[in-house]
DNA sequence: AGCAACGATTTGAACGATCAAATTTTCGCG
DNA sequence: CGCGAAAATTTGATCGTTCAAATCGTTGCT
């Protein structure tokens, strides 16, 4: 018997109030007088009830989900988990305004598009948390110009693309890293980077060339510019150490530091000397391996995207500036530097 | 000019037809006669027409939407991705059938049965994918009872709780290893693993030591049991091979084999001999040591845990058998064994 | 020709909530 | 005491879809 849903019916029926105010216990509490909220509250804890999404979506057009697309399994292994963990630390930031995430894949940025017209039409998704934003990203724009509230994680690198976005200091991380390296004596510090052009790359890079500069030592010759691959990271170190001189490492992913790690525990196993390498992202490989690292706080990206997200919503149309966070990396120091 | 969004009316209208007919197209092609389907599929695409889910939803009472909870950041950072990997793959999988996949954290089981009934009051999820089963597992337990449609990827391990599930065959994969190394021409070959009591770490046990028998080495003093750390990898190791004089290692983790193997590099450095080790997730750690491992098969697991699902829903309570999936791991080869 | 049976299509109601407007109650104040 | 304004509450309509029942049109068979 009664084990039916309750529904917003039923609670008006058990508190002697209509449909309307109860619904307004819920969405505007202070239009109801405070004894009769306590009643609709009562009836509500006693039978359980939990409003319907569906039915006030229908209405109001809002369905409290937002929506991420995960990384795709073929990506840099090395890499490839923080964005899941920046997934998680952005769930639990959202459950706590009341939104769900939804996750998707899609395997470029146009069927990234495709999908969000699908879930804006079909599923009235609230708005959408972007990675991995880079030089002409066809993605924000296409959401600018339909007016869907959205925010990055990862500046927008392009021209002037003005939106809400929360990204990593990623020069602060190389510059950490450098100055501990030359608090420790070293001068010809070596950099293991990515092609220059991308965003991201030029940025780190940017951290350890000023920082050597500052420090009065010449940076020529001390930087490669290779893909993110293990033994890329291999090659350049040999090509940095052996023909360079270079005295110590700072790389630009740990895909690379671990190349260069690499590289270094050969040249000793082989009798040769061993030297500091820093790598980027604190993955679990830099865990395991003992790696020096720079560790973006991803926990904070997640919940700053959330909170900038719930004040967009709040607010719509907002295009004003301050609504742009750059978060500061740190140093977590292991056994390699 | 008509920018409005779509709704099964204005593509009634424009076909010339009723809005049921529209419905039925969608939903009961067959029901429809060829030319008038036309009709309305031309309709339906010269305006872009997409169904409103929440419209649907409130009368079906089905959301298309299955969840899954994501592993907490804290998790074993080594094996940590293998999850997040599997929600990918699930979300792949589900993207075909036509379901989204919505994703929650929770801090314990108790907490994950809340967040189910959350998820199922509000917003009528059609169905979950669990993960990470285990003895007496609560949840399992309350699904039935609900009468929620669900698939495991992993095994019951309680007496006899009966439902679907995907497994990967652990046994199968340890079995693989000992035999390998075996083959080798090792004899004395240590396991190295978890507590006694767990389902998943017994079977992989197993399968170390039944071949171990196969072969006529007696498997006494080989075998460790302890907490799933880096640290304990190491001291196991260290007591196989100092103590007991194993030869080779298979282990029940590769977080368990990373720290034999840094033991086994400690002990080469100082110039004693290497040995064989094989850990077990094909984790990232283990692609950049250079682990011998064994992968499970998570694209095709998570794509059979779909289909499951999806049969589930098509034919709900089917108590039948039969609908229990081993799935069978491979080794990965790489230096270390 | 007449009628039954079936197939194709349409109509009215309902899902569970919110919005907008209407109604009732409360309260202040001359 | 009576009136008007403000506060509290209720009523009717609506969101976009599917369900169930009704209607219309064909076809087949005697």
């Amino acid at each position: 018997m009664g084990d039916e849903r309750p529904t917003i019916t039923t609670v008006a029926a058990r508190a002697n109030v209509s449909r309307q105010t109860v619904s307004n216990v819920l969405n505007a509490p202070h239009r109801v007088q405070a004894d009769t909220r306590e009643r609709v509250q009562a009836a509500i804890s006693e039978l359980g009830y939990r409003p319907h999404r569906a039915a006030r979506q229908l209405r109001t057009h809002r369905s409290n989900l937002i929506a991420m697309r995960t990384a795709p399994l073929s990506d840099d292994v090395v890499a490839g988990s923080i964005l899941d963990r920046f997934v998680h630390a952005v769930t639990e930031s959202a459950e706590r305004y009341g939104f769900r995430t939804l996750v998707f894949t899609a395997t470029d940025d146009a069927d990234e598009i495709n999908t969000y017209n699908d879930l804006l039409n079909s599923y009235e998704l609230d708005a959408f948390i972007l990675t991995g934003t880079h030089h002409r990203d066809k993605r924000t724009t296409w959401l600018r110009k339909q007016g869907v509230p959205f925010v990055t994680f990862g500046r927008p690198w392009g021209v002037r693309a003005k939106h809400w976005w929360v990204d990593v200091d990623g020069k602060a991380g190389t510059t950490a890293a450098t100055e501990r390296l030359l608090d420790q004596g070293y001068r010809r510090i070596g950099f293991v980077g990515w092609p220059i052009g991308s965003g991201v790359g030029d940025d780190r890079r940017t951290g350890w060339e000023t920082s050597l500069r500052a420090a009065g030592v010449d940076p020529a010759g001390l930087a490669t510019a290779t893909e993110n691959t293990v033994a890329e990271g291999h090659a350049s170190a040999q090509q940095l150490i052996r023909r360079h001189a270079a005295e110590a490492l700072v790389c630009a992913s740990d895909t690379l530091a671990l190349g260069a790690y690499r590289m270094i525990s050969d040249q000793v196993s082989r009798g040769g000397s061993t030297l500091p390498v820093i790598g980027f992202d604190d993955s679990p490989v830099a865990s395991a391996l003992g790696l020096t690292t720079v560790a973006q706080p991803l926990r904070e990206a997640a919940a700053t995207c959330v909170d900038l997200l719930t004040s967009f919503l709040d607010r719509p149309g907002d295009t004003s500036a301050d609504h742009q966070v750059l978060l500061a990396p740190h140093l977590v120091i292991r056994q390699s530097g």
